[in-house]
DNA sequence: CGGCCAATGTACAGCGCTGTAAAGTTGAGG
DNA sequence: CCTCAACTTTACAGCGCTGTACATTGGCCG
């Protein structure tokens, strides 16, 4: 490509090319897409004119006659916090990789938002959504959207009508509480937030946590269960903080969420209670936030690599056409483990 | 909408809500854009037909007869970086109230995607790009996109010939330092991070950190500029155990990030220093991290908010058609004050 | 009461690409 | 040397929407 032609670079069409090759448009078309039956001379004529006039084919054009974007839109609740973020990027890099272009959208939780997310695939923007809804029900949105290949992500609300993926919160909370006592804890204590969960996620670790407490003869007392009042670190410096002064004698504790876990190391720290000699905390999504904590802490962590492979396979299948019933996929977590709650050295 | 109709809503065209309005398309289109000369007996009844038939309009095909596509590229080097997912948020959020759609890109400092990016716009996907260059050089960037609408984010490597939005960094630095000066510090040291760092912008936070040490007429040793060699926490760990090993007597630091800065608080824990009292810390980019740290992380804090409407601003202006020569702009910054580093309490 | 202008509404040609149907080519087999 | 099948290539009609050019209407003025 010589220097003055990509200056004076308009907006090379197929058929500029085709005209330069001296072949039809759809030849063209043939050579861009690897189309097999195409005589090699010919196929490098028109790459040559491909490569001296710089042509790229246009994206939107192509949409409107195939009728596929080759875009999925990614609905989160907010893009900047980190569970959400780091499972973002790996489902923008598993969708990049399988040859799709992520469309990232926020809801905020916001109702509108969330219906806005599922209407854009009937505008003809994206083939299909990954959403993580906090708001709509899975009843609300099949309602929205009947036909739009989608797949949920987080917990299931119960009646299952679309696909979903998700980790076994009640396992892992089980794992989780199970770990403590193993460390020789008797008293643990769960913080989890009681208002605006509407997804029931909270509920299921609790039961895990319980689960665990009664596989080991151990009283499941609600003293033990202490509840921030909204979804911040704040919170739930909060209501350690009350938890301690009103004397409750607790030697471990499991947090529905790493923020909290984060504010519950703050409030155990500032009432002079050493982490995790007096008290061992697990927090929960293994967030970028548990391994700079002070002490870091031990924390559930969901696949995501895993959730976001599972997720476009199921999309892909849905985009392909399949419209069985909504299927659960169960992917794997581990737990962390990092200085806030060790196992004993014995 | 009588249930069984969206039901079997297949795909609702613009002539099918003209022929059941009886108008011919480009009424229809006219309503649906609020076009001022409609009657208003006819635009209602347009807009019954819509509704009836649950009208959506296709914007790939909208865009294709327009040529633009309301959607804008913005491009970042990791999206679950916590300053670059916060300054995701509030651009995607600054774009939405503009009424444009923000396509989210990760190049993962990669010269290949970060060519790609801008490459869309060409494609057609895209009407302006919003970009924070890793690898690129302006001049590089010129290259590629002549003539695409275009916006670059952090420190501009000096030949300017694209709109750039950034901070002060010096005025910055000097400020952090200077707080630390304020307060009492006298040996204050600097972690940047050497390698790496094409765009410069730790050499002008080192620039300003001297000029404060100049300004207050004490020695800049070369000693107490601690160098990490990659940009993450664990690397400023080991960059402060190296310089406390070797007897490096400081009661300051200014971090070039505020993951450096958590590296820092960490290394200075486990060697048994407290902070602040021994040393002080400040970090950078006011990241959600720096309000989660024990203690909390003093921390420069770009103004993120105005960085998104400017950037904005500038790229409204250039998908308008202005041609003229690359602007810089230099929006605010703060230090957002923490535990890690206060105001003397005297 | 004809004429003129503004206000409304319509017809239709693209936007750039792809799918389809049909035409052209080639070469093996008879 | 012809036939037929398999392989290549082409022409062209859309995909759904918008911009342009033009047709129609009705109000108002001289």
């Amino acid at each position: 490509m010589g220097p003055t032609e990509w200056m004076t670079m308009a907006r090379v069409r197929l058929i500029d090319v085709a005209e330069r090759a001296g072949v039809s448009m759809k030849t063209v078309s043939n050579v861009v897409h690897n189309y097999p039956h195409v005589a090699p001379a010919l196929r490098q004529k028109v790459q040559n004119a491909i490569d001296e006039l710089g042509y790229r084919p246009n994206l939107t054009a192509r949409r409107l006659a195939t009728g596929k974007t080759g875009m999925i839109a990614l609905a989160m609740p907010e893009i900047d916090h980190p569970y959400f973020s780091e499972l973002s990027r790996h489902i923008a890099e598993e969708a990049t990789r399988r040859g799709y272009r992520v469309l990232i959208e926020q809801t905020l939780s916001d109702p509108i938002a969330e219906r806005a997310v599922l209407r854009d695939r009937e505008a003809g923007l994206v083939d299909g959504v990954i959403f993580h809804p906090v708001r709509m029900g899975t009843i609300d949105i099949a309602k929205v959207a009947p036909g739009t290949p989608l797949v949920l992500l987080g917990e299931a609300a119960m009646p299952v009508m679309t696909d979903h993926v998700m980790i076994d919160n009640v396992a892992a909370a089980l794992e989780g509480t199970k770990h403590l006592l193993d460390s020789g804890r008797r008293r643990i204590a769960f913080l989890a937030v009681m208002d605006g969960d509407i997804t029931g996620s909270t509920n299921q670790r609790l039961l895990g946590y319980q689960q665990a407490l009664i596989e080991a003869e151990l009283p499941v007392s609600p003293d033990l269960v202490l509840t921030a009042n909204e979804f911040t670190a704040e919170a739930g410096v909060a209501a350690v903080e009350a938890a301690l002064e009103r004397g409750l004698d607790f030697d471990g504790i499991v947090c529905r969420d790493d923020k909290f876990a984060i504010g519950a190391l703050k409030a155990l720290h500032d009432a002079g209670k050493i982490v995790p000699d007096d008290v061992a905390v697990v927090g929960w999504d293994d967030t970028l936030l548990a391994r700079y904590t002070s002490p870091t802490l031990t924390s559930v962590a969901p696949d995501k690599l895993a959730i976001a492979a599972e997720a476009l396979t199921l999309l892909e299948e849905r985009m392909a056409g399949y419209e069985g019933v909504g299927r659960h996929r169960i992917v794997g977590h581990t737990l962390a483990l990092r200085d806030s709650a060790p196992l004993p050295t014995t």
